[in-house]
DNA sequence: CGCCTGATTGATAGTTGTCAAGTTAAGTGG
DNA sequence: CCACTTAACTTGACAACTATCAATCAGGCG
């Protein structure tokens, strides 16, 4: 491990990301297991690969902090961003039940990890049933937003999608806690936006122009404000959508 | 129930789905305990809607037979087929999971389903560790099939996005055990390949043209006949691809 | 100050969508 | 048994959206 990492031992019940709403609570019981899953924490700087697509793992994490993106690449050199990475994300669950990842994940901005050993992972599923259905929850959720994201890519015009990204983006922040004065962090591209939409990154950036000058959300220096919600959300063409709580592991 | 369904009982040890090499072996323990999990046999016709789109599901399946097509519809009318559904597929994990399902089930061709009762979902986890690792085994696999449907609509052309959808389609048809002279069963219409990959109808149908003239693949009345699969895979963009097994549930 | 990355903008080309009409095959009712 | 209807598939013409190309601009950093 060169990832210039450090350790910083934190128990896990006092991670911070147990208070959020977002996140079902966990028992106390659970709590002291996870505990001893755990295999230590970890920090990792922008730009590390803690995953590559086709690679077996060793290591499962849990974001405690920090952004990434999950990637696929083709021959031809295009790529495609399949999902953004935020604290609470279990990653590596496909690694854990199948030979190897389907997809790259890349570390956006400093991140802190929660570690875990694949070698072990099984013991969720033997002396942990709860921890087992968390994890299929897990991945059920997965599907669901891929879900969501396949859909968008491939019905909505373009407008739509960077709407709904950043609609998306506002959404997680928020239940993250991360909204301060009307704005979310959002240090990714507009490359990196443009890869998740199956947009080119010029037309991106017009879209983003359009509902700048509209007076509908204003995306720059690393930060979301977003003007309109109620317009965005028309716009994103997602009137009733709400965040589904997740487990944390 | 009214789908015009009648009882077949099918003992899962005669299964005839265990046999294909696609999925993963079962010990005799598993074959009994899934017996008494099982709560029926069910015959579906076309037309039928399994699963809406955000209701909750009492019931959850296993495809023995037939075809059929998750979807997901927006406010606008337009429809994106998530993926196709074949044999063995498990169908309602999300609801067994999460409250409700995030897309819609429709039966294509004459479906034969293994009937589970959702209320004993949990079981899966408590009483029998491995099933239920199987079952986040399968929705980790759902969710590779989706990133792999994102990356195609988000980053192929059309001519690439057809190839891929035709290799896709001739790849599971043959680990089904459904090739007969060259060709595999594809009975769904144009329109729903076209949902499938964010394409027009009408261009989807004048790129099949094109592969057809040029001696590529052949997909008419229903059956779906590559011709030259080299240059399908070229096309495709998917060199190296290997359907991977999967659990039976 | 020069270099590099990311963002921005205008001009142009191309792929894909939309419209409309015609064809084929299969069913339905008189 | 035949006209009529309907669903799915074809095909050509045209419009529209989005990509690509090419510059320029702004900020960070050695």
């Amino acid at each position: 491990m060169t990832y210039g990492s450090e350790k910083i031992p934190l128990h896990c019940s006092k991670c911070p990301l147990r208070r959020l709403d977002l996140f079902l609570p966990f028992d106390e019981e659970e709590i002291k297991f996870m505990e001893s899953f755990k295999s230590g924490d970890m920090i990792v700087e922008p730009g590390t690969h803690l995953f590559i697509e086709g690679a077996e793992a060793a290591q499962l994490y849990t974001v405690l902090s920090g952004l990434g993106i999950r990637y696929k690449t083709l021959e031809n050199g295009r790529r495609q961003v399949v999902n953004f990475v935020m604290p609470g994300d279990f990653l590596g669950l496909q690694a854990g039940v199948m030979q190897k990842m389907s997809h790259s994940i890349e570390v956006t901005t400093k991140m802190r990890l929660c570690v875990f050993e694949r070698s072990r992972f099984y013991e969720l599923y033997k002396n942990q049933p709860d921890r087992g259905y968390s994890l299929t929850y897990l991945a059920a959720l997965e599907e669901y937003f891929l879900a969501e994201a396949l859909t968008t890519v491939g019905q909505r015009g373009a407008l739509e999608k960077v709407s709904w990204g950043l609609h998306r983006f506002r959404i997680r922040g928020e239940a993250l806690g991360l909204l301060k004065n009307g704005k979310v962090p959002l240090p990714f591209k507009q490359q990196d936006l443009a890869d998740a939409l199956g947009l080119s990154l010029v037309h991106t950036n017009k879209t983003l122009a359009k509902l700048r000058s509209d007076g509908i959300a204003n995306w720059q220096d690393g930060e979301l404000e977003v003007k309109d919600f109620q317009a965005l959300t028309k716009l994103a063409m997602v009137e009733d959508f709400e965040l589904p709580k997740r487990p944390l592991i």
